[in-house]
DNA sequence: TTTCATTGACTGACTGGTCAGTATACTATT
DNA sequence: AATAGTATACTGACCAGTCAGTCAATGAAA
């Protein structure tokens, strides 16, 4: 019933596209307008008639890249297997698409780096890390539960895996020849896991109550 | 024997400092060579004086921030406390250093994202990174060879901490309201040695051999 | 008066964004 | 079926602002 055939959507993704490339290899300031132009096989003119600004086409970008679902991996805390065995499953995806996303990770550092000047970019990101935080906290929550884990406190914990996944992925951006992100996040999970399988042992010295 | 009061050294260090706090707050691209001179009390024409351009300066700040001598550290790999001990004494130092280190966190982060660019940067990082992972590395071997851990492998029990390490910094800047470095640098840490000082379970699912 | 140190006005390359103009598809009128 | 009208889609030359880097002039020390 549209007027014409619309091509409006089709053109965006192909300017967004053509951005993510370019800003992944470029950066966001040495990346020109005209060469996403160039890349998208656009002319310049083209580019601001779907969109308002450079800035405007990154922030489009932040949400293409922090704005997924998480339904799948949601779907994982009312799942009935053993909450150890959904931790796996959820390491394992949430590995799979670090690995997938590997070709674009300077483009998510230039977002890391641009999240302390922009608040806009910092909301972003740490929303899409609450929702994976919530979602390990409920299994972690339900392990503790169900006698398989053993930990103090499932918010810690939560955190402990989170960081590791997150620290995973900085060690192959400093040593990529050193680091197999799958094979190692793997690896350290397992560590941590040994740890939470465990009576927690007394610390040496208690730490005040945080957060 | 300089041919004058050699105010040399003071002009440099007087600029790069400048240099950090003007990076630090506008990044790379947005800080201006004439922010940098006013920052620091001298003219542009100064800057120029003692450096060659802009990259230049960076590139000196990368030094000044990845190549501390690390030597205090260096010094528990031949102290006589155990291992575990020693552990504690390197994750409290790092971490205090990195709590100092907070206010200059956005420049960290353009550095990382200079990395994927700039393979002189990537070097930088990519050397004091394996210094560590060296300090860490042996105390994780004295203490298996003590008989104080019990983890299958020293350099996967290494990467583990330092992905713990660099990961809940990471987590830190996703979030600052919620996560106290020093606390929860320790909290993580503890818990994963809550699993090295227990054997190795055995892995469900076996996983190739690696590096 | 020679050398070191410093200044800031100036230059020119660069690039984000604009806009006058063109093309294409569809509709309305004759 | 021919013509005019209109909205959408697209182009690239151009403009205006920005900023790294230069340099002629100047001060200060020896």
């Amino acid at each position: 019933m549209s007027p014409k055939n619309n091509v409006s959507e089709e053109r965006k993704s192909q300017i967004l596209d053509a951005a993510m490339e370019t800003f992944s290899e470029l950066g966001f300031h040495k990346a020109r307008m005209s060469d996403i132009a160039e890349t998208s096989g656009l002319s310049k003119g083209s580019l601001y008639w779907y969109f308002d600004s450079k800035d405007s086409i990154i922030l489009n970008l932040l949400e293409k890249f922090f704005e997924p679902e998480l339904k799948d991996l949601r779907a994982l805390i009312t799942d009935s297997r053993s909450a150890e065995d959904r931790l796996e499953v959820y390491v394992d995806r949430v590995s799979t698409d670090m690995v997938m996303m590997l070709k674009w990770m300077p483009l998510v550092h230039d977002f890391i780096a641009l999240a302390f000047r922009k608040e806009q970019v910092r909301k972003a990101i740490s929303r899409y890390y609450k929702m994976h935080l919530e979602i390990l906290l409920s299994l972690i929550q339900q392990g503790l539960d169900a006698g398989e884990f053993k930990a103090d406190n499932a918010m810690e914990a939560s955190i402990a895996i989170g960081s590791i996944l997150e620290g995973t992925v900085l060690l192959w951006v400093y040593d990529p020849s050193h680091i197999d992100l799958k094979y190692h996040i793997k690896s350290n999970i397992n560590l941590l896991l040994q740890g939470l399988r465990t009576k927690p042992a007394l610390a040496k010295q208690t730490v005040e109550q945080n957060l």
